[in-house]
RNA sequence: GGCCCGUUCGUCUAUCGGCUAGGACGCCAGGUUUUCAUCCUGGUAAGAGGGGUUCGAUUCCCCUACGGGCUACCA
């Protein structure tokens, strides 16, 4: 019987998530709950220099927002917190000293301008400077250097790091690193570097902390995107180091740019016109919220990027991928973001709605923008017509307010096209039969225009695009004659009284 | 440069050795609609290249090319 799954989101606050953070998120998420198993948040906040005020406040905002609610986090902790590493460093420090003890890391006092400079030198040769076996006892460390003077360098307060000890003469050469999505991957430990597990500052590397948190909280399968793939090895060495069990890992593939070059970053949304945040950040970066994205079309797509049913189904709620997930079915490659796709995935989900939900959305915008009051009716049926022309929750407005305003302006190119010599009196007839009606009946009106038409020797045809303009100020919009009835008698007149003074 | 991962229509993808290579977005054409949108129908367009293995390769292996990632006292 396996343990039960656990999986986490490990952000750094270091700013806004995007989306793809927002998919590695979902991933472990849609994981977890497939598996009845717990999402647990967990703040990498190990860089003091990077981190930002509010980005950790924005990575709850924007989560809840998307529904992808952590079961355990530094706001719910369970058993096993604190969920912030920041506040974890008695533990850190503790399993240091361990590995120190252990033999299997070392204190190491190249200052950071030491090994720049190798650095630099090594790279005017053409060669890459790596901190490992080869050249450790050469170089400032508690391995080339007595342990009188080490223990002495640090009562003085020299500054120092704790570095791993990768790999040493005799030992295993091959690292099996496997991996749910890619199968083995096999590397060779000498050609890995002694990564810094303690930094100077007091604070413990990604690498480090990780590997303890992750085995202190019991994740079973940590699911983070494929960038992480070539420390792997180390991360496995780590556990191995500890005499702990690994976890199943699962590297995800990339997002990339829509066009040219590289993964998706940060400021390409800005640059290519499409949102890549959930929620805005700060008075300039839009997110998907505030550009009229619903928040399930939001994950359909990402997580349709990289992840597929086999089948030639694509709209999915939330719960259906919860329930079809699996990470065997996750891509190779990475995957180029379509934002026309994103737009259609909205669409969709939208015209899902039932239209009493979607009627709540479109009174809330009538009520964001007029005084009015509607019947449960009216709104439904204003909703009913609306609903199909609407991919972005910013066109709701637009196609309501032709039922709250008369045009301002009246589309040139249309009234070219319809407007006929005798176009105003037939309005005029028809603004003068509406006189003592009241109420608008799709059918009754229908004949009234028809027998207008006819009375003057043409098609209901040369009725019917005039009204529309003047009523809706250009040729689009829904069907003319439930719109009519929903505006009632009264309105039309004085729409054709506006238009008729404004045009011909 | 070194190490690692990857490579099917422009884009997202199906295919787990039998393919006339399927779907979706986009685009184009047609239909429905008094208009627009929705919706429906059709069209466009792909296995990076070269070697193997095999009766048979998009599918398995190798090489090359190309793309991506990592190569920090950042995550």
């Amino acid at each position: 019987m396996a343990g039960s799954v656990r999986v986490r989101f490990a952000p750094s606050p270091t700013g806004p998530l995007h989306i793809g953070g927002v998919r590695t998120a979902l991933y472990n998420y849609l994981y977890a709950k497939k598996n009845n198993g717990s999402f647990l948040l967990r703040i990498e906040d190990t860089d003091q220099k990077r981190t930002v005020s509010g980005a950790e406040e924005y990575i709850y905002s924007a989560l809840e927002w998307l529904g992808i609610v952590p079961d355990e986090s530094p706001k719910h902790e369970g058993s096993l917190g604190p969920y912030r590493q920041s506040e974890r460093n008695e533990i850190y420090e503790k399993w240091a000293q361990i590995l120190i003890d252990k033999g299997l890391a070392y204190y190491a006092f190249d200052t950071p301008k030491e090994l720049d400079d190798h650095r630099k030198k090594h790279e005017k040769k053409g060669k890459t400077f790596i901190y490992n076996w080869h050249n450790r006892l050469k170089l400032k460390n508690s391995l080339s250097v007595s342990a009188k003077e080490t223990s002495e360098k640090i009562k003085s307060g020299v500054p120092y790091v704790v570095r791993f000890l990768m790999w040493n003469d005799g030992d295993d050469e091959i690292v099996r690193c496997s991996d749910i999505i890619r199968g083995n991957v096999d590397v060779d430990c000498k050609v890995l570097d002694d990564k810094i597990l303690y930094k100077s500052d007091g604070f413990p590397t990604y690498h480090f902390a990780n590997v303890v948190d992750d085995h202190l909280m019991k994740i079973s399968h940590v699911i983070r995107g494929e960038e992480w793939l070539p420390s792997l090895a180390l991360h496995i060495k780590l556990y191995d180091a500890f005499g702990w069990t690994t976890p199943s890992f699962a590297h995800l593939p990339l997002i990339l740019k829509p066009s040219g070059k590289g993964k998706l970053s940060k400021r390409d949304g800005d640059q290519l016109g499409f949102p890549v945040f959930p929620i805005q950040w700060g008075e300039e970066m839009k997110g998907y919220r505030e550009t009229g994205f619903l928040p399930e079309a939001v994950v359909n797509f990402l997580a349709l990027i990289g992840w597929n049913n086999g089948d030639e189904q694509e709209v999915f709620t939330i719960e259906e991928m919860v329930s079809l997930f699996d990470l065997n079915r996750v891509h190779h490659a990475g995957a180029r973001f379509d934002p026309e796709k994103n737009k259609w995935f909205n669409q969709q989900h939208i015209q899902a709605l039932s239209l009493s939900a979607f009627a709540q959305l479109c009174k809330a915008e009538v009520e964001r923008h007029t005084q009015t009051y509607l019947t449960d009716e009216k709104l439904l049926a204003m909703a009913e017509m609306v609903q199909p022309r609407v991919v972005l929750l910013g066109d709701l407005w637009p196609a309501l307010k032709i039922f709250f305003e008369a045009p301002d302006e009246y589309d040139s190119k249309a009234i070219k096209k319809v407007w006929k010599e005798n176009t105003a009196t037939l309005l005029q007839t028809v603004a003068d039969r509406l006189v003592n009606e009241d109420d608008l009946k799709a059918d009754a009106f229908k004949s009234l225009l028809q027998s207008i038409a006819e009375g003057a020797g043409t098609g209901i045809g040369a009725l019917m695009g005039p009204l529309r303009l003047v009523l809706v100020g250009s040729l689009t919009g829904p069907d003319l004659l439930q719109l009519t009835h929903a505006l009632g008698a009264r309105v039309v007149i004085d729409r054709i009284n506006i238009a008729l003074m404004g045009i011909s």
